[in-house]
DNA sequence: CTTGACCTTCCCGTGACTGGAACCCCCATT
DNA sequence: AATGGGGGTTCCAGTCACGGGAAGGTCAAG
C-alpha cells in the first residue's frame, strides 16, 4: 500500500503518516522508485496512534503506549498509570476551561450587547474600577 | 517603571512583556541607557491583557479588545461578540475533553492495573479485536 | 507523448511564549 | 580601581504536532 491508500484507510493526513516516521513511530518499507510501502502492520499501528491521538495522549504517550502494546510481557498497571497521567491531565484542563467558560459568561450576560459603549466585559478587563 | 518592576506588579514575566511589545500590544518608552521606561498606562494595558489571556482569549482578540477598551465610541455588541465567539470555543474544547474523559475513564475503569499483560485500554486502542 | 494524479524531499509557519547565550549598566563593597 | 551581583538588552533556538507549498520524480491511461 501507498500512502494515499493509508491514508484513506486510517483516515490520518498523508503528511502526518510522513511526519510519524520522521520521528520513528512507524517504519515503513520503501520500493525502488522511493515510494513507500506500508504492510498491514503498520497500518494497524497508524489505526493505534491515530485512536491514540483521538483520545489527547501526546506523541510520546502513544510512542510508550505502542511499546506497551508491542510488549507481550507488559504489566497492565503501567498503561494504566499512563492513562491515569492523562486523565489528570484532561481534569485539569477542564476545571480551567469551565472556569473561563463561568465568568465569561457571567460577563456575556451582563452585557447589553447594544450600540451604546458601556460594557462590563472591558470594565472587569480593564480592571472594574 | 522597569520591566523588572512591571513584571512583579503585573505578574507577567518579563519575557512576555517584552514579546507583546515586539508585537506592537504595548509601546513603552525608551531610558537614554536602552532601559524600557513604562508609564502607569502601559501597567493598566498589561493587566488587562493579562486579565483577558487568562480568560483564553487569543492575542488577536486581546488586540482587538484593547482597540474595543480604547475606543470611547465602541458599540457593547462589538465586544459581545467577541466574546460570544471565544465562548463557542471554550465549549466546544470542553465537549471534546469531556468525550475523552469519558472514553477514558470507562477504560480505566475496566483496567484491573495489576502485572498481567491483559488490558482493555490497549486493546481498544488496537481495535479491539 | 502527454496529461494528471500520485509520490518524494525540504523548508517555512503556526501560537504564545520559554530558555539560554552574550553582552551592557549601575551601585556597593573591598 | 577592581570586582561582584543584580538589573537590563538583543538575538537565536526550541516547544508541539503538524500544515502549506515549492520543486521535482513516477506511473497508468488515453
Amino acid at each position: 500500500m501507498n500512502i494515499g491508500d493509508v491514508s484513506n484507510q486510517t483516515g490520518l493526513p498523508a503528511k502526518t503518516i510522513r511526519y510519524y516516521e520522521d520521528i520513528g513511530l512507524v517504519k515503513p518499507l520503501r520500493d525502488d522508485n522511493g515510494y513507500r510501502r506500508f504492510r498491514s502492520q503498520d497500518v494497524h499501528k497508524l489505526n493505534f496512534l491515530g485512536r491514540a491521538r483521538a483520545l489527547g495522549f501526546t506523541i510520546e504517550d502513544c510512542r510508550t503506549l505502542m511499546a506497551l502494546y508491542e510488549d507481550e510481557t507488559r504489566a497492565s498497571a503501567d498503561v494504566k498509570k499512563v492513562a491515569r497521567a492523562h486523565m489528570a491531565q484532561i481534569e485539569a484542563k477542564i476545571a480551567d476551561l469551565n472556569a473561563m467558560r463561568d465568568t465569561l459568561g457571567h460577563l456575556i450576560d451582563a452585557c447589553a450587547g447594544d450600540d451604546r459603549p458601556d460594557c462590563p466585559i472591558l470594565q472587569d478587563l480593564g480592571g472594574k474600577t
